[in-house]
DNA sequence: ACCATCAATGCAATCGAGTTGCATCTTTTA
DNA sequence: TAAAAGATGCAACTCGATTGCATTGATGGT
């Protein structure tokens, strides 16, 4: 998608991930470090949301070495400046997005009951309608789509 | 919430519980235990989704003593014959209710961000729609509405 | 370019929810 | 009422996540 600006005014075309991650980071206040750019170009190259350890050995692959601790604290450092989205699945463990998939505010997400992905969504077409008894105040819903994803489908 | 007093400093509502508990564990062909009967009451009676703590301690509230693992398995247990309802929260801490508050099939939670109480709610009135990509194939919607209860928002 | 500062990191120890193996005890049924 | 199937208690363990603390390294001021 050539010529599209994206968000601190730089197109796509002319940002991969990591020169992406670099820029997202700096934008952040805080110290660019080498853990910190490995994650956030990992989680700017997933389509889906990754664990801890699916984090961890893509940093490894890169031939890289992070501590398990620094990672879960480069990922709660990212939450904390929203450049990452921090999803709760059935299984306990918690999975990680850049924040641009996870389209702002209101959206669901998909989780496959087979190979367990899960994937951001966009938002719901319709706010559905729920019955809340009198005097629950809503902020926001969570929505996950459990289901066989299209590769586990096939 | 406790009812009016019945015989042996035994609420009305826990009279029934208690009936009610009996009944439906001779219902699912397996023996009926001490620890079974307590756990089943206890769940009977909260109008909450209890977490494993929240029970261990209403267990103790009535001068029984059930094992930690114990209590884990006959939740398992109770799950397993659809006695009981087991809800995944964003503390990564199971939660329970009796299953006839689980209104059967696809339904909601609500979840208050201030003392983390969890209710299960009516479903959706209709099924939303949402926009899934090609190839997705879903199967139930989990939907979690978060915001204030009607004690915390008052 | 250097250096001082303070945030970021690595390491070890710890927490807490949940699980497993096994010996013992209890409910059930015959 | 006794045998058998099943439930319980205890101890040890798994695993994701967190904390404390000493050390390292990115960054802003000179």
């Amino acid at each position: 998608m050539p010529g599209i600006e994206c968000c601190n005014g730089v197109t796509m075309a002319e940002a991969d991930a990591q020169s992406r991650a670099r820029q997202l980071l700096s934008a952040a206040a805080g110290r660019v470090t080498p853990a910190r750019l490995a994650v956030l170009e990992i989680l700017l190259d997933s389509a889906t949301a990754l664990s801890h350890h699916e984090i961890e050995d893509a940093i490894e692959r890169r031939g890289l070495d992070v501590d398990r601790v620094t990672l879960y604290r480069v990922l709660e450092w990212l939450v904390e400046r929203d450049l990452a989205h921090r999803i709760a699945a059935e299984d306990r463990v918690w999975r990680f997005n850049a924040a641009d998939r996870a389209h702002a505010g209101e959206h669901a997400h998909f989780h496959c009951t087979q190979c367990g992905q899960i994937v951001c969504l966009d938002g719901p077409d319709s706010a559905a309608t729920f019955a809340l008894p009198e005097g629950y105040q809503p902020e926001r819903a969570e929505i996950t789509i459990h289901g066989r994803c299209p590769r586990c489908a096939g």
